[in-house]
DNA sequence: GACGGAAACTAATGCGCTTTAGCGTAGGGA
DNA sequence: TCCCTACGCTAAAGCGCATTAGTTTCCGTC
């Protein structure tokens, strides 16, 4: 490997050109104060040296970092396939790249972990911002970035104390839009099989289902798990154990989905003749299974997209939209039939 | 949102604690030239007022970036469910993080696109180093990065031009424990649905397949894709339509394997019964499918893991170990049976 | 009691860039 | 003719830190 080549600075330019550093800074950065002509004589230099701003200096001299951040607490184990986050990754660096934003990502185990990876970005001013997810009851990370006075926007809110402003998908409307779909086709005994109740998004969907479903539960009609596909598993069976089986069972996510069909089919019952399945999350499995599985649809990366959009407004002292809630949408598939 | 709190600098530690910047800076960075009284008295304010070192002055006074980068360049609608790329920045993320390092990503659309991304990260000195994956036939990257002389690791070689250090599962030993499974087994019409073969781990996979299936191969014996899970149903669909169908099927990955055995179910042909399938990818999905499919293990995890061990030691100029291969195994399932 | 030397600091410089203030020169209006 | 302004540029300061070269004090030593 060859040495790193010593990059030009500006007073490399500068001194090629028989100008000042500062008329060399002016030439690139746009502003006024030199002529035309010397303006294209040090863009021409600084493209035939492939001179290009020490990020670093600039951002030491009071422009910003141009970086924002994105920290995930996730138990790595449960990262089987979901591919939600990834997507998420894309949609929001995507917005991020077309501004010149950079997107530093750290993933943690726990959540004091992730507080004090906030707080050293924040500390080291390393981030203009930064990009949270699955807030969980009593989390303390919106009162500690207030504190911090560390713009940050919640992907996946809203935020009960509406300390952050956030972008969210109308949990409750997905979940009236499932029942009601069941409903409408006969269904009778509803049960939810639902990612860990601590996570907001998961409480908010409990409730919706028990409104909704009310008069329609099974017995049980929630059953939490933590999101892992053996969860998943355990909590079918048992629901098709119970006294009175359910007619239809919604999954939170594609994940347990999977797991799910498996465990009605290993115990003899057809999907969707016996028991109807739908996914709170749509993902290329979901068509791609046999049958393939009803589920409440989002597009992940759009919602990274309005994510980062949301967070540089917000970096940039732009008037930021209340609630950006994503209308889902339910794509009926071959998992849902009329009884 | 209050204002961003003004950060407390070292000036402002020096000047409380009646001593001098240098002191002080000796304090925080353990050397010597401080009392040990001198040194107590810094820390403690230090962490009382929660200073910590402004990152771009740091990195712009000789200190490393302590950032490396991650391009990727990839079809967004490939993205689908594959989990692989997610699992493997989790075990990258995981090294770099406990050496203080963080990982900048980006996503690209176009190889020429990820060129600018490398060229600039390198020439405003963002990072000290990237990843990049995904090798190509004829791909300029690793020409380019040795010309920036920006230190990289290849996630997925090995480079045919030897220009990048890489770390690398042994493909072609991967598909000959398909291969040998197989024909253990009694099958002996075997067929490869690959990815794109311009893909350099790609075109190794179907050597490997070509030459330890030969003998055995069915008619045709590899079809490639683009990933997609829709070329992998016509795929399948082709083979199975032949005039001597395959008694053993390989998909690149876990999508197309899917994919492929959806598409054998609806042609009315039973797996593991009629033919038997393996995945190149293991993933949740490989398990939680009924049958669970037959598959190449390998934990992208501790991939992602080697890899920034990798990039680090090159980084800090360490003598880097030369060939990093993994070596994969193969995970039995319900998906393959004796004939 | 003078001296070498270590210990504990301070002063000053530089990293590469942005920005403000300042300084000539040319042109235009009175 | 003189002044004022606009222009094109230079000089200098500053961002926050690391580091090197000095400076002072104190100690042990012969």
């Amino acid at each position: 490997m060859p040495p790193r080549r010593h990059r030009p600075t500006l007073k490399d330019l500068a001194a090629r050109l028989g100008i000042s550093e500062s008329a060399a800074s002016f030439a690139l950065n746009g502003r006024p104060g030199v002529s035309e002509e010397t303006r294209r004589r040090v863009l021409d230099l600084a493209k035939e040296l492939q001179w290009a701003p020490h990020h670093a200096a600039r951002t030491l001299s009071g422009i910003t970092s141009m970086t924002v951040g994105f920290v995930l607490t996730r138990d790595v184990r449960e990262f089987g396939m979901e591919s939600f986050y990834l997507r998420l990754l894309t949609g929001a660096q995507s917005v991020l790249s077309t501004r010149g934003y950079g997107l530093l990502f750290q993933m943690t185990s726990a959540v004091d972990e992730e507080l004090a990876v906030l707080r050293r970005w924040s500390e080291e001013r390393r981030v203009e911002g930064v990009i949270i997810s699955d807030l969980r009851r009593g989390d303390p990370r919106p009162a500690y970035l207030k504190e911090l006075g560390l713009p940050a926007v919640l992907a996946g809110g809203p935020d009960p104390k509406k300390l952050l402003p956030c972008v969210t998908v109308d949990d409750a409307a997905a979940m009236r839009l499932i029942v009601d779909h069941l409903r409408a086709t006969g269904h009778r005994r509803l049960a939810y099989v639902s990612g860990p109740a601590d996570l907001l998004h998961v409480h908010r969907r409990i409730a919706a289902f028990r409104k909704a479903a009310a008069g329609s539960l099974a017995e049980p009609g929630v059953i939490g798990t933590d999101y892992g596909d053996e969860q998943g598993l355990a909590a079918t069976r048992w629901l098709i154990e119970a006294p009175v089986r359910p007619d239809a069972v919604v999954f939170d996510n594609e994940v347990l989905a999977v797991a799910g069909v498996r465990a009605l089919r290993s115990a003899g019952l057809s999907v969707p003749a016996d028991i109807s399945v739908v996914s709170c999350e749509d993902s290329a499995i979901c068509t791609a299974l046999q049958p393939s599985l009803t589920a409440v649809q989002r597009d992940p990366a759009v919602f990274g997209e309005a994510v980062a959009a949301k967070l540089l407004r917000l970096i940039h002292d732009e008037p930021v939209p209340d609630a950006d809630a994503q209308q889902p949408n339910l794509a009926v598939r071959e998992s849902t039939q009329q009884r």
